[in-house]
DNA sequence: CTGAAAGCGCTAACAC
DNA sequence: GTGTTAGCGCTTTCAG
């Protein structure tokens, strides 16, 4: 029968059976037009009768493109990330690319391990969420990248996609005006982190176009986590304040814990007080009352960012910035004040 | 300054760097026993000063053995197979291996796609969660490969890695009649599922342990979401009853949809009706209450599973059948009748 | 202990 | 149009 059971077929073996040079065998599958077309059909046939597969190993070494494509994520557990692998593999498996997927743990030595394994893994790119903070692990990487997230900023000689800050917290801000709370308190992260800076100058930016005072909006910080979320909020429940209470989290995860503290006090979501979120997280749908929030577009992020990295790859192009646009999942933990401010008296206008 | 800046060193360089030829600078870099020190140190010098990287693609054409392994699951954006894939991905990594990783979204021909991809690529093995009832695609993967998940039972021929259900159920099961819930309701898969029917047989096993009638529990089947858990609870509801009542849940979607129904109904979780999960997904973290869960481990399920597929790739062993414990994430689902058993009369005794 | 040479599977020049 | 040849970077005999 040929080849022995133990060897797979090389592309020499179709060429035997098809009665031709191993070249005009490359030729024939690799779709090349100098080619008689009743030859590339025998080849054809001979590649699927002793079941041929390229060997992608030979291919890239041979071209210098292994077909492969990194991805560096803090956490593939965590939902957000999970979302944007997903993009990128779908995205990357449409090129006919697959992904090589490691999660850094926002530990800046096992970034720097990924990265060196998938240089020796010759990819032929890779996405990266930075973590390290100096460039020196960084663009060592010698290889075509792509950043991605909120810390990609800190770089700028390298391309990046994320999420549009700006437009995400317009647009939450936006709908809480609609609901009648035009100066929600605000729940960020802590002061270190780039995201939060871009955040409330988003918030700024906001309340100028509003005309309001961003001063008279109580902010508390608190780690990007449930109980940083749960803790911030109890804060806030400790400080003064008149009717209703509206919450603007920069994370869902706080925003979580935001209600939980909610219930805590012995107050009702969203009776007493309303939480916006930001990430749109599954949990948050399952909460209850369902978490409101700003969605950021995972799966299209991960997707958009292997398509820049592949022109990256090819082209070389001028550097560049993409931000994609966040929307709003609105369920339920937002009270609409608007119709009945009247009857909401003096706290209604404040908050 | 030698290499030219577009090129990446190779052994060449290094060999030249250090005096050697590249067979020397090969065994001493490969840590090979027949070497002088002094020369080793040369070499390892010589590769650190060009910044040398060994080419995997090279190695693992000559070796045959690609360094890499692929991962098939139906979604990574799926909380329990993203804690799969992170535990594999831990446990490859801390083997110098890399994953590639693949979503099927239960389609049988993306599966089979993703499966050739995988070979062409010459991973060293595969693991993964079979979609495809046919044998066929699978059979022919023709690589070393372990499949994880319910689904794997289909398969005699290969070792497989899962979730020890029959202990789930057990462990769930005991947790409700310690609580006073001794014949709960089950919300069941659609029948078609082979989950559903061992899910079935260790609860059938458990009332035999116990004397009790499996008979007397009702049984309603859904689609393994949180609609078709909604739903089976609604009709759970329309039966006549007596007090309390108590549902296990085969998956947490299904028991966050039952506690929707619950809310629907007017009815109060856990006064009213206690509801068991199984998955332990973090959405069940948030719900309210909690969502108390017999939780499978992920994680340990891809760490094991590399570990399988590696000894599936050195020693072609015996097939092997592993089943990972789980454990109970009690939170606040389940109403606690042991206590007060007198006080409910007739219907704590028959729930 | 070290060097020379062969070859993994493929593609791209270069002949004919 | 098709065959021949070289070589991608590495490891592994086989000599010395």
């Amino acid at each position: 029968m040929g080849q022995s059971r133990n060897r797979r077929p090389t592309i020499i073996d179709v060429a035997e059976r098809a009665g031709v040079s191993k070249s005009t065998a490359a030729r024939a599958l690799a779709g090349s037009s100098n080619i008689t077309e009743e030859t590339r059909e025998r080849v054809v046939k001979a590649a699927e009768a002793v079941g041929y597969e390229r060997n992608h190993l030979a291919v890239g070494m041979r071209s210098g493109r292994s077909g492969m494509l990194g991805l560096v994520i803090p956490d593939i557990t965590n939902p957000f990330w999970a979302d944007v692998a997903r993009g990128a593999q779908d995205r990357a498996a449409r090129a006919g690319a697959s992904l090589l997927v490691f999660s850094s743990d926002w530990d800046p030595e096992a970034e720097a391990a990924h990265l060196r394994t998938l240089r020796r893994a010759r990819v032929d790119g890779a996405i990266v969420n930075p973590v390290s903070d100096s460039f020196d692990d960084l663009d060592r990487f010698g290889l075509p990248c792509l950043f991605i997230g909120s810390s990609a900023e800190r770089f700028p000689d390298i391309s990046s996609v994320g999420s549009d800050i700006a437009q995400a917290v317009r647009l939450g801000l936006d709908h809480l005006v609609a609901k009648g709370h035009r100066a929600p308190a605000l729940i960020l992260g802590p002061k270190s982190r780039l995201a939060r800076a871009r955040f409330l100058r988003a918030v700024h930016e906001h309340c100028v176009e509003r005309d309001i005072d961003p001063a008279i909006m109580p902010i508390e910080d608190g780690e990007y986590t449930v109980e940083g979320g749960r803790e911030a909020m109890k804060r806030l429940l400790d400080q003064p304040r008149v009717g209703h209470l509206a919450v603007f989290a920069a994370n869902d995860m706080m925003a979580l814990g935001a209600m939980m503290a909610v219930r805590d006090a012995g107050l009702d979501c969203p009776r007493d007080v309303s939480v916006l979120g930001f990430d749109g997280i599954p949990s948050g749908e399952f909460a209850w009352p369902g978490l409101t929030t700003v969605a950021k577009p995972g799966r299209a992020i991960g997707e958009r960012a292997v398509e820049g990295l592949f022109d990256e790859i090819e082209h070389k192009p001028e550097h560049r910035r993409i931000y994609m646009p966040c929307r709003l999942l609105e369920r339920g933990s937002l009270a609409d004040l608007s119709s009945m401010a009247p009857k909401r008296a003096a706290g209604a206008g404040r908050n």
